[in-house]
DNA sequence: TTGTATGCGTTATCAT
DNA sequence: ATGATAACGCATACAA
């Protein structure tokens, strides 16, 4: 900038300002620099600029530490990948936060700062970290996802009413024996457990306590033993929703292993509608949440509120999921 | 820092030089001064460093743009994590990179330089771009992934050793007709096509043109496809090695289309060894390549040649992969 | 061993 | 409409 105020015969600050667009500049003027800015090629300094304005344009990222199923599950890798397209577009940066920098560990938050991010983006991590806790409840603007917080914006998958519907399809192909494998005790889980239940009762639906089994997100392992007792039951279900797209693979292997036939035999159901759900035969009829609508919005309301942090009001912003009717559930009579 | 300096009565240079553990300074005052440090909740600032040090502790990622393939492919995803834990563990943290950043479009190597990365690992891109070219040329110290420039570093899964195993466990299992779906060109898919020649020479088998099909890599769709054509051939191969694990799920749909059993009516090969080829029933017979250290070699390199600008000298690392032998490839008499 | 002074590149304030 | 100046937080050369 000192280069460019000496070749137009200005004052550095003068540059300062034309280069931003302000408003008290000389038109002309303001074009020359503009110039001789571009002939010389000059770029800002994101560091000095964020020195002086207290402002980085950068966004922390707070995705899952543990080897894996962050970056892993498309779920979270399509959100994420949504939310970075749109921060771009809006002017952001995104940089990863984590904590164990270079030998001298901090904490999350502490991290936050030393980048100086205007703002976080937080999923898939254990909400209830102290760490991540006490970020959230730092004067750092911050979005969960999936997750609620109180007083913070949060973009959620509408997991009730996707249950209910999905259910609902299940019932209308009719099914009555309808086995549920969740994930971890997640209020995600929570969401859907309940969801599934109650809309089982709606439609008149009595569920076993065996029908319903516990598994791990993103493990087909897991979904694979579940799958075996279900199977292994005297009055088998007729359908089993999986917790996911991928841990129905486990299951899968595990049914066609009984000789069974998806879905002559038996019918089944995944959730998120990852590609790979659409790519297998049978097509897996899914519940598809709409993850770049959701990393969408969870950037745009993170700018806003930084932009605007007198006027933001936190809010939570549901977004719909849909069914991707596959072939994978059998029309019973 | 000037705080602290006024607690403990000395000066913000000498606060500055105990933090950093320079060794001219005081053992007591040094012990005093990291205290009050701790206490007082001190955290040094990023961008001022920055400013001063010429030195950020960012490191760039260029990964691609296009819809898709970047984070959505796990060999790519497993890299970035995989370097991302190093980085850190090393002291730098991540950005991403991409152009149009607020409207404003620049250029990699402007975004670069505007973020002051003290390096860029590219991966998964256009490796023609003129954009990319210019940034590897630039004095910005690069790593490219799976790509060679001219004296520049580079990581390498080693494509021609890994087809030439790969190839010969096929044949050891008594395969004389073999087919291979190739990605799109790359230099990567050179190699892979020239070993797959090569050993097939060596071996004394003949490739028949119509057994050697292009498709796009991470497409199930395009190796769905060419699996139609091969299987429609009156002389059809007994095993076809596809271009990548994923993609096979899409000509494991056709072949059972056609109601064909892996691997008793034909055998199949996939490449990368992605979490879902284990799971997959039978198991998918495949080359893994090694992400993990890929992704950790390249921090290293890159890290390495950013903290020795002088005695660096650019290399190219090749990582050797691995045979993973499943159930897909059958033995034959 | 410690302190002083300066500057990194930028913007904001206030004066002209 | 433009300019002088200070300051953001830190590190370093040099002086003490």
């Amino acid at each position: 900038m000192k280069d460019i105020s000496k070749r137009c015969g200005v004052s550095p600050a003068t540059v300062s300002k034309a280069l931003n667009g302000s408003p008290d500049i000389g038109e002309e003027t303001a074009e020359n620099i503009r110039a001789v800015a571009r002939e010389m090629g000059y770029h800002p300094n994101a560091n000095a600029r964020a020195l002086k304005t207290k402002r980085s344009n950068n966004l922390g990222v707070l995705f899952i530490d543990k080897t894996q199923s962050g970056l892993a599950h498309e779920y979270f890798s399509s959100i994420l990948n949504s939310f970075k397209v749109e921060a771009e577009r809006l002017g952001f940066d995104i940089t990863f936060i984590s904590r164990n920098i270079g030998g001298t560990s901090m904490t999350y938050l502490e991290h936050c700062r030393y980048r100086h991010c205007d703002g976080v983006v937080i999923a898939s991590v254990d909400f209830y970290d102290p760490e991540v806790v006490e970020l959230v409840k730092s004067d750092i603007p911050t979005v969960t996802i999936d997750h609620v917080f109180d007083n913070r914006t949060a973009i959620l998958s509408d997991n009730i009413q996707s249950m209910h519907d999905l259910v609902k399809y299940v019932h209308s192909r009719g099914h009555r024996k309808i086995a549920f494998i969740h994930g971890e005790k997640t209020s995600v889980t929570q969401k859907r457990l309940a969801s599934f239940y109650k809309t089982c009762a709606e439609l008149g639906i009595s569920v076993p306590d065996e029908y319903v089994k516990p598994a791990i997100y993103h493990d087909p392992e897991s979904s694979a033993r579940a799958t075996r007792e279900l199977l292994a039951l005297n009055d088998r279900p007729t359908c089993i929703m999986y917790p996911d797209d991928y841990s129905f693979i486990g299951g899968m292997n595990e049914i066609e292993k009984c000789g069974l036939t998806i879905p002559d035999d038996i019918s089944v159901t995944g959730y998120d509608g990852i590609h790979l759900s659409q790519i297998l035969r049978p097509k897996l009829t899914t519940l598809f949440q709409d993850a770049v609508a959701i990393g969408r919005e969870a950037a745009a309301q993170l700018v806003e509120s930084i932009l605007s942090p007198k006027t933001f009001i936190p809010k939570q912003i549901v977004i719909p999921g849909r069914v991707i009717e596959g072939a994978s559930v059998k029309k019973l009579d």
